[in-house]
Parts: structure tokens; sequence; C-alpha cells
RNA sequence: GGGCUCGUAGCUCAGUCAGGCAGAGCGUCUGGCUUUUAACCAGACGGCCUAGGGUUCAAAUCCCUACGAGCCCGCCA
């Protein structure tokens, strides 16, 4: 039996399974950018980086790269796009007009919100671009031996998947130079020396391209020619490509028969799963993005998110009431005094730096956000008579934001509360009692300087005591007993919020009352206690 | 059809590789904070470790079978 102590986290396990293999190391992963880049595909960029610093904590000489699929091409007029995206069905991404008209092209639209998430994620690799890659020439040799052993390759496909390749197969994929098309060409031959390939295409168009950039390898044989031209040793990957037949299996004879290459030491991770709506996927339309999250949450909670679940395991992704959980259980663990290397290594994997903290809990800001109805200076007014820090407005600020996007986008209805404009209809159901005691509280306000929230707080819990003023004001009030009255401050609570919120129960009442004006409350209290449906 | 991964408390998951008393957080309940109902603290409740068989002195852990969830064998992470 493994207390926690000697729990050792998954990236050490890797890492230490690569340094067996050789000290130094290059850390891949590679998304292709059909689409925004939601969840499940920051689940491979984090789970690589978190394997490249394990890497580098034990002293590695370890880089981290991302390659973009930028050359692959657009499978389909997805959901989000215009029907006119029909006619770029085929073409390499890198070739497809940016759906906004302001990038450069339709993969650099979808990156270049990515690359500012793994900014903020703390995650900084050297970038490649398959369609540059191709062009200039890294591939051109990689491409001539494909060629070359086509029919080797063609048979380790065959024996691994079990299916017969066609006839006219070849790994390699030409680029219509009349349609643009790289998905409706056949290879009809090539020439070695002159580095050329030939092709007809189904729009009619035939003719020859250069191996350096007129084309591409299908994946199948890319993805191994890729790990040899660019030195890959680690690389994580979804399980879809890890099964038995699957990309990897196919990669791993050919990036070794074909290519005498050393195949890379595996990271295979499970799905993010959705709520309860399954599995995160771009087709099916169950998508949260990744800029969507980190408007919601601090980048570190994300990181967290993946950090703390060994790779094989799927995640089950709530961003309602279940994200608040995780953003507490993150923030306990980073103000936790006495950790354990387990935890500590969760910490230092889940940083990212050049993130500003608060010590403001993201739940506590929730009700912060919503008494303070949205309003930034309201919000630092009431941070600092909570004696929270406020050096750091922009931070502050931050937190606020994410929070205001998450009250918008996830939030359950339980959690949310609005100040209503007018006396709730729900004051109808004020006993006498909870009617005297607001009319009294109202006075008691109307008549005192400011109040702080334990004030507030006093003057509530001060109706029970028989010789208050508040209570001596309830008591004599019309319509309630005088003498001997057994007063719950709870039910004077319940007052309170039905008058404010329409609901039994809200935020901590003290506080949540000296962030409202008096004015207002004082008013409020009145006209519910004298309430008339 | 063939294969892969997962199944542990109401929820999210450790623990399985290397067999040795069934664990944590959240939630719930109770109490405390010489009285903050959505911030704090303590305690309690909570389990046929999906089911059945096998190996073993000993199985959540290893082996076999079944069931359930997800996925792959066609370029969706």
């Amino acid at each position: 039996m493994k207390t926690m102590a000697q729990i050792t986290h998954w990236a050490d396990v890797t890492a230490g399974e690569a340094l067996k293999l050789s000290n130094k190391h290059l850390v891949a992963t590679g998304i292709t950018p059909s689409g925004h880049i939601h969840i499940g595909n920051m689940r491979e960029v984090v789970t690589a980086d978190a394997a490249f610093r394990a890497l580098l904590g034990k002293g590695a000489d370890a880089e981290l790269i991302y390659i973009a699929d930028t050359f692959d091409p657009l499978r389909k007029v997805y959901p989000f796009l215009p029907e006119s995206y029909a006619e770029h069905v085929g073409k390499p991404l890198s070739q497809v007009p940016c759906p906004c008209g302001e990038c450069k092209n339709y993969a650099d639209h979808f990156l270049k919100p990515f690359f500012g998430a793994l900014e903020k994620l703390g995650i900084r690799p050297k970038v490649y671009l398959a369609d540059e890659l191709y062009k200039s020439g890294a591939y051109t040799q990689a491409i001539k031996t494909a060629l070359a052993k086509r029919d080797e390759i063609a048979n380790i496909i065959d024996e691994v998947t079990h299916k017969t390749t066609a006839d006219d197969w070849s790994p390699f994929n030409p680029i219509c130079t009349g349609c643009g098309k790289i998905n409706t060409t056949k290879v009809t031959g090539f020439d070695a020396d002159a580095e050329t390939v030939d092709y007809t295409c189904s729009c009619g168009h035939s003719g020859t391209v250069p191996m350096s950039g007129g084309g591409k390898l299908t994946w199948r044989v890319d993805w191994p020619a890729r790990w040899g031209i660019l030195g890959v040793t680690v690389e994580p990957f979804g399980k879809d490509h890890a099964s038995r037949g699957g990309s990897y299996d196919t990669g791993k004879r050919i990036s070794r028969e074909i290519y005498g290459y050393k195949t890379p030491y595996p990271i295979v991770y499970e799905w993010i799963m959705l709520g309860k709506k399954g599995a995160m996927s771009s087709s099916t339309g169950v998508v949260v993005s990744i800029s969507d999250m980190l408007k919601v949450v601090p980048a570190e909670v994300l990181r967290y998110l993946i950090i703390r679940t060994k790779p094989e395991k799927h995640i089950q992704f709530d961003p309602a009431l279940p994200l608040l959980n995780l953003v507490d259980e993150y923030e306990k663990l980073h103000y936790k005094t006495e950790i354990t290397e387990y935890e500590s290594t969760v910490i230092k994997l889940s940083h990212a730096s050049g993130i500003c903290h608060t010590d403001i809990p993201f739940k506590h800001m929730v009700t912060i956000y919503q008494a303070a109805r949205g309003d930034i200076d309201r919000i630092m007014k009431i941070v600092a008579r909570a004696g929270y820090n406020t050096d750091n407005e922009k931070c502050i600020r931050e937190l606020a934001e994410n929070v205001g996007n998450w009250l918008e986008m996830y939030a359950p209805p339980f959690a949310k509360f609005s100040v209503q404009e007018e006396v709730p209809v729900h004051a109808a159901t004020l006993t006498g009692v909870q009617k005297a005691f607001l009319s009294a509280f109202s006075n008691i306000i109307n008549e005192s300087g400011e109040l702080t929230g334990e004030d507030y707080h006093n003057l509530v819990y001060s109706a029970k005591e028989a010789d208050s003023k508040l209570h001596s004001a309830i008591v004599q009030m019309p319509g309630v007993g005088a003498g001997e009255l057994e007063i719950d401050p709870k039910d004077m609570f319940k007052a309170i919020y039905i008058s404010i919120l329409g609901q039994q129960s809200g935020p901590k009442a003290g506080w949540f009352l000296s962030s409202l004006e008096k004015d207002f409350l004082v008013r409020r209290f009145m006209d519910a206690s004298t309430y008339k449906p």
C-alpha cells in the first residue's frame, strides 16, 4: 500500500522512463487547426508541456515543439462556415481564405487565438507550420524514400490494419496546380533526381509538382517521417491514434523499417468529456474553446485540470458548478502551507508564469460581483472593506471579469442572485414578526451613521436580546404581542433576503448589506414591511 | 467482426505497474468559532472497489469471463 507521499506524478514517471533511453529529448505536439481549438486539444499541449517540464526538472536537455498541420486539407464545410466554403474543401488549410478576412489564411485564423492561449498557459514551444516545413524542403528526402519504398509501406499498412491499400495508392498527395486541391490527385510517377512528382487530378488537370511544397505525405507516413526529420523522442497523442491498427502502430513500423528511426516514447491520453454531453468534438458541436475557458478561469486552473489526472483517464469537465469546485481545490492547494512532494509537483506543473494572483477566492468574488452588480468601483470598495489586499487592482479586475463571464456563460441559476428593482412579490409570505423586524430595522439603520458589515450583522442578532433597542422596537410594533417574544435570527435573515433578493437565503448578510446603499436599504425594508399584494 | 482504454463513497478521483487493514477532496449531517445561513475550524455519516470465477497464507491490485462507458481498425486530440 502506498501513501500519498510516495506516489510519483505521471509526468515524472514519463520523464524517468524517457531518461533511461537518452538524456536529450525533443517533446513534440501537434494539432490540425481545422476549427476552433478546444479544451480537448489543450490536453495534448499541456500534457506535452508537463512531460517537458518534468524532463527539465530531472536535468535533461529537453526542447518542446509544436507542429501546426497547416498543410492538411479542409475536410468539409463545417457548421460554422458559410456554404461558399464548399469550393475550398480539399485545399490545404494554409491555402484556404480566412473566415474573418483578417488573417493570412484559414489555419492562421484558428492558430492566432490558440497561440494567445498558449502564452497565457505558460507554454512556449518552438512552433513549426507544416506548410512551411514542406515548402522549405525539409521533407524532400523523406518523400523520395517514401515514393521509392511505396510497396513496402503499403505492405506495412495492410499488415497492421488488415486492409488492402488501393493499387493506385501513394504515400504522397500532390496539390493540383489547376484546382488547388490535395485530396483529388493520383500520383502517376516521380523523378528522384529532379525531385518532382507527376499526377492527374479528378478535375481533369494533370501535371508535375516539386517534392518541396508541391504536396504532402499522407498522415500515416507524414507522422513517422516527421519524427526522423525533427528528432522527436517523446510525443503525446490521443487514444484514436493509439489503438491497435491505428497510426501509431503503422508509424512505429514505418519509422523503424523505412526511415531507420527509433519510435518516440508515447504518452496516450484520453478525451475530455463535456458534462453529460459526451466527448468534446468539433464535428458534433460539443465544444468549449480554450479562449472561452480562459475568459472564465485563470490559466493555472485549466492546467491543473489536466495535470492532476493521469493521461489515460478521461476527464469529466463541467463548466458550471463543478468548475467552481475545481477552482476552489486549486486555490486551497496553492495556499496550503504543508504539502507533500506529490502536491508540490502538481503545483509546479500547473504553474503558468506571468500570471497574477490575488488572495480573493473565486467563490467569494462570485458573491461580491453580484452584490456590486458588476460595477468595478463598487467591487474594489467591497474588496477593500473585506480586508483583502488591493495593491494589484489589475489582478482583481481580471478575476472580476472572469467571474462576470462565468456568471453570464455557465453559472447555474441557484448560484445567481440579483438585487430586485422593486419589492419582490415573495414579501407576501412575510410573517407579522418579520414585518415588524424589517420596519424597526429600517428605522434604526436610518438613524445610524455608516454601518460596517459587522455592525449590520450584530444588529440583526441583537433582535433576540430582550434589552436591545431593536427588540423593544419590534415588540412595540402594532400586531406583535408584547411580553415574551422569542425571536429567531434565522427568520430575520430570511426576511432580509426576501425583501432584497426575493429568495430565502443569500450571501453572508453583514457585508452583503454593507455593500448596498444605505438609503436603498432603509426604503426597501420599510416598503417590504408594509407590502400588500 | 477484431482491438484499445476506463469502471473504487452522493460527485470528482488517488491507490492497480511492484498483491499486505479501503483512501482524499467536494457534498451531506452535527458541533465550534463567548452569534456572519454561499468565506473559517473540528467530528461524523458514507463502499458487495461493476458482476462472476480462478491463482495465492493474503486480491481493488495478477489471470479468465461477462456487463457498462468511451474510442480505434477510413487523417476528428
